[in-house]
DNA sequence: CTGAAAGCGCTAACAG
DNA sequence: CTGTTAGCGCTTTCAG
């Protein structure tokens, strides 16, 4: 059928069917102790009976607490927000919560809409997620708490949870090494993006360490793209026929590399081994060979966000950034050399 | 700060600065006629002054309406939810409804958890929204109104929403063949899926049409992978070298289909014309050259499961499976012959 | 142990 | 035009 929409049954019909007042129906489904077994067990048949379903609407009313909270993000496209939406998701067990989503789509006008909407749905609290890893403006003062997940707040009295992106570059590396490379070239997006500072950085750093400088002498910066994968790896090559590792940006790139290498008749991982960055699924798992790849753990991230919001929620709020660690994930595009 | 937390301003503050009963202020605020402007302009300056926001739950109690949806997916991780929801969501206005997202992750126990969270949450209504373009077990009879997206339910008196896969088929061929292709080969996924069949049969529809029968003799079905793709790709070429155009079941096959062709120095389009389907983004966009594809119309299903769902809630019920068009994107990958 | 009464924040008659 | 009263569905004192 579909709709069929009769009236919804009210614990008043429970209470009636079962012979006993509300107030008693209440207690005795709200497991409260001051009610005889006999009688509770009448009201919980009664409700099994009639399929009663409490009305949150009027429990929230008299508690104060809806039991739902919002999840504002940027943008749902992008495949950054879903796995931290879906950790989120699983952390606040369906039970209890229930989350609200909204999609601004990096559109400010639209995020204050959602925002008062929320507000005025009585959310418990907010996790505003980001479309890129780079400072985003804070939503200020609010009467919830609030947990900015993958784009830091710029007020660093809010508490924003992020991924460690120069941890991630030090990770690619040091596994490059560890199989021993030495002419390792880094590839990468666009230079405006914190994360390709960042990964850089790190990246930078854990060569230093070993006394390496970087195979074609800096940091290719481009863009986020195949193309730019395929065209930096072809300069490359050209500029340093040499090179045994190439560290890239991202898992788009990493598929330019791939394609190119492969079109140079130039064998992975025996000679140059390859590795990504953001574990994108579809692209990773598919590449030719299956690309190595630094994983956000994105879904971890959204389940400590949920954790954080529900400490708030209960009155321990924390402020600062929380970076939070991503791992290797290795494939085929790496292995030891010899 | 992120958690301010004093008690929420309530309608009884607005009346109390206002200087007027609760009723009034009801009244003014929600533009009642029967109240004289100077009035309703004091009312809406303190409402405003104390930044106001009605509780929707206690008006929900009273109108009987949430104001909200569910909105129950199997596949979260699935890139075929996502647009679905995102038209939904901006079908409804945001003013107007928010929408619950729940991911049962195809797990019949966790489906039956969120519906009830649901139903006592007082949705207006459901989106169910299906893993994949095969029926599905229906919710039955609900106190709401549902539909199904993507994947309908087996049940024929329920509303389902499902994209047109026969009518995709038929319209990549016949590009194919307005672009003067003869000798057209078919590669898809597995047999398995409704839609690897529909979208088959609507290619063999067309081409039996024209007179024409499939290159390489049959389909080749197989799996939605990149490495099929190209497995099935070089099969087909060795058995039928003059081949001069490939509908691919998927963007991800047809990416294996473009690297075998580039690697056997086959020109797409001039000597081969390659399609695809579902227009995933990421892959079709950056493949080389660029992908023409199926584009499957998502974010129009998403507004019409919403339309209908308002309707349905309005008292317009509707049952039956009603198939949403698809339309061709043409990009590189396929051009007239000569 | 059980029920009557009050009230969460808001709206909807109905009097004034 | 404005205020009083009742009540949405539920929980929670407080008497019995």
């Amino acid at each position: 059928m579909g709709a069929a929409a009769n009236r919804a049954v009210t614990l008043r019909d429970v209470a009636r069917l079962a012979g006993v007042s509300v107030a008693t129906a209440s207690k005795a489904l709200n497991g409260q102790p001051q009610v005889r077994a006999e009688t509770r067990a009448r009201v919980v048949k009664a409700a099994e009976q009639l399929s009663f379903s409490p009305n949150t609407l009027a429990q929230g009313l008299i508690t104060q607490r809806s039991g739902t909270v919002g999840l504002l993000t940027s943008d749902l496209e992008g495949r950054f927000s879903i796995p931290i939406l879906m950790g989120a998701e699983d952390a606040f067990g369906s039970d209890q919560t229930s989350v609200f989503l909204c999609d601004a789509r990096g559109d400010t006008i639209r995020e204050k809409h959602h925002l008062r909407a929320l507000l005025s749905r009585r959310v418990d609290g907010l996790i505003v997620v980001g479309a890129r890893p780079d400072t985003r403006p804070s939503l200020g003062e609010l009467p919830v708490p609030v947990i900015y997940a993958y784009a830091p707040s710029d007020d660093p009295a809010d508490l924003s949870l992020v991924t460690d992106n120069i941890g991630g570059g030090r990770l690619a590396v040091d596994h490059l090494i560890r199989c021993g490379r030495r002419r390792i070239a880094h590839i990468t997006g666009d230079p405006g993006y914190g994360a390709a500072q960042d990964r850089a950085r790190g990246a930078l750093d854990r060569l230093a360490e070993e006394g390496l400088s970087l195979a074609g002498g800096e940091v290719w910066f481009g863009m986020w793209s195949e193309a730019w994968g395929r065209g930096a790896t072809r300069m490359l090559l050209d500029r340093c026929p040499d090179v045994d590792a190439i560290f890239a940006g991202s898992d788009e790139i990493a598929r330019g590399v791939l394609d190119v290498l492969h079109e140079e008749r130039i064998d992975v991982p025996s000679q140059v081994a390859v590795i990504g960055f953001d574990n994108w699924h579809v692209l990773a798992a598919n590449a030719r060979p299956p690309l190595t790849t630094v994983d956000l753990n994105l879904e971890q991230l959204g389940r400590t966000a949920a954790q954080r919001l529900s400490a708030a929620m209960d009155g321990t709020p924390v402020s600062g950034v929380e970076t939070l660690p991503v791992r290797l994930l290795t494939r085929e595009s790496t292995a030891p050399l010899r």
